[in-house]
DNA sequence: GCACCAAATTGTCAGTGACAAGATAGGGTG
DNA sequence: CACCCTATCTTGTCACTGACAATTTGGTGC
C-alpha cells in the first residue's frame, strides 16, 4: 500500500455514491468515506476541503452525467423524459444529492454551468415536439415536462408510488408522461 | 420556569419547524432544539425516543395538515393541484421530511394511514375531472397529477426554477399544472 | 542532489445522538 | 395527611463526527 493513494478524489467519490445508496446524503460521514478508501480521516479533505465540497464535485459530476443521458435519449421529449426518470433511479445518489441545494455549495462555476445545460436539454425537446409551442408556452411546457418526470422520479425514489406499477420505472414513467403530451 | 414544561412535545416539534426551515431536515439537531424549549438536552428522547421518533411525528403531522390543505381546496383537481403546492412552500419543513423516508420510521401506523388518505385525495380528485378516465387510465391520470405538482413543489423549494415565474409559486404552478389537464 | 510541493498522517476540539441513573413534580389511594 | 407511583426532566457519560493544526512522506522539477 503506497504512502500516495493514487486516485484517492476519484475513489472516495465512488465510496460516497456507495453510501449514499446504502443510508442516504444525510447519513454520509467523511471518516466513513475514508475508511472505505483505507485512508487516515483527514485525508478526504486535501481534495474537497469540507463535507459541503465533496458533494458538490458529487452534484457537478449528476449534473454532467444526466446531460450526457439526456443528449443519448434523442431529440423526442418523451424519450428524455424518460431517461430522467432513468437517470434518478440509475444514479440515486447523484441525483439525491443534486436537488438538495442545502448540502452543498450551489453557486460553484462547474455545477452552475452543468445545471444550465441540463435544463436546456429539456427546453430544446419541447422545440422537437410535433406542434412546438412558442414563447411564453414553450417555457411553461419545458417546465411541465421537468415537473411532471422530477415528481414521478422522487416520488418512486421515495418508495410512494403503489407497487402495482411493476418495477420498470422507465416503462411506467413513459405511459405517465404520455398524458401530458399526447392525448 | 418549572420542572415540568407544560407542552414540551409541541415545543419541540414547532423548533424542529423553525430549525429545518432555517438550515435543512439533515442538519436538525436534537440537543438545538432542547435549547430552543430551554429544556436540558435529553428532554426530547422522552417525548419522541430518538431523532426519527420525532421526524416521524413531524411527517405524520404534515400528512394530516396536507390532507386537509387538499380537501379545503374543494373538488377540482386544478384547485387540489394548487393547493398541494401551496402546502409544499408554506410548510416546508413538513413537506421535506415527509417525502424523505430515510429520516423517519415510515412503517409508523398513523403515517402509513395518513399517507393514504392524501393519495386518496388526489385519486378522487381526477373522478371529478369533466371527463372523468376510469380503471387504469384513472390510475395513470392521479399519477401524473401527483407527479407534476410534486416535481414542481420540489423544484421550487429547491431553488432550481427560473426567477422569472415570479414568486407566487400557486399562480405559477396553475399554469403549468392546465397543461396537462386542459389544451 | 536538493529544494519544494502535493498528499497523507497524527492529534485535538467542540458538537452530536444515544443511553443510564438520578431528581422532581403531581396526582391517586390508603 | 402519608404514601407511593409514574411521567417528566436533569446530569453524566460514551463513541462518533467534522474541522482544523502541525507534522511526515514521497515524488518532481531544477
Amino acid at each position: 500500500m503506497p504512502y500516495h493513494h493514487g486516485d484517492l478524489r476519484r475513489a472516495l467519490l465512488a465510496a460516497a455514491v456507495s453510501a449514499i445508496e446504502e443510508h442516504g446524503p444525510a447519513a454520509l460521514s467523511l471518516r466513513d468515506l475514508a475508511r472505505r478508501a483505507g485512508v487516515s480521516h483527514a485525508a478526504p479533505s486535501h481534495h474537497f476541503g469540507d463535507k459541503a465540497g465533496l458533494l458538490t464535485a458529487l452534484a457537478a459530476e449528476g449534473f454532467r452525467l444526466l446531460d450526457e443521458a439526456l443528449r443519448a435519449a434523442g431529440e423526442d421529449l418523451l424519450g428524455r423524459g424518460v431517461a430522467y426518470v432513468r437517470f434518478a433511479v440509475d444514479h440515486r445518489a447523484h441525483f439525491e444529492v443534486m436537488f438538495r441545494p442545502e448540502l452543498y455549495r450551489r453557486d460553484d462555476p462547474e455545477v452552475v454551468a452543468a445545471g444550465r445545460r441540463t435544463a436546456e436539454a429539456l427546453r430544446s425537446g419541447v422545440g422537437a415536439l410535433p406542434t412546438p409551442p412558442t414563447g411564453r408556452q414553450a417555457e411553461l411546457s419545458a417546465l411541465a415536462a421537468w415537473s411532471i418526470v422530477h415528481g414521478f422520479a422522487t416520488l418512486w425514489l421515495g418508495g410512494a408510488l403503489p407497487s402495482e406499477l411493476g418495477d420498470d420505472p422507465g416503462a411506467a414513467s413513459r405511459e405517465v408522461i404520455r398524458l401530458l403530451f399526447e392525448r
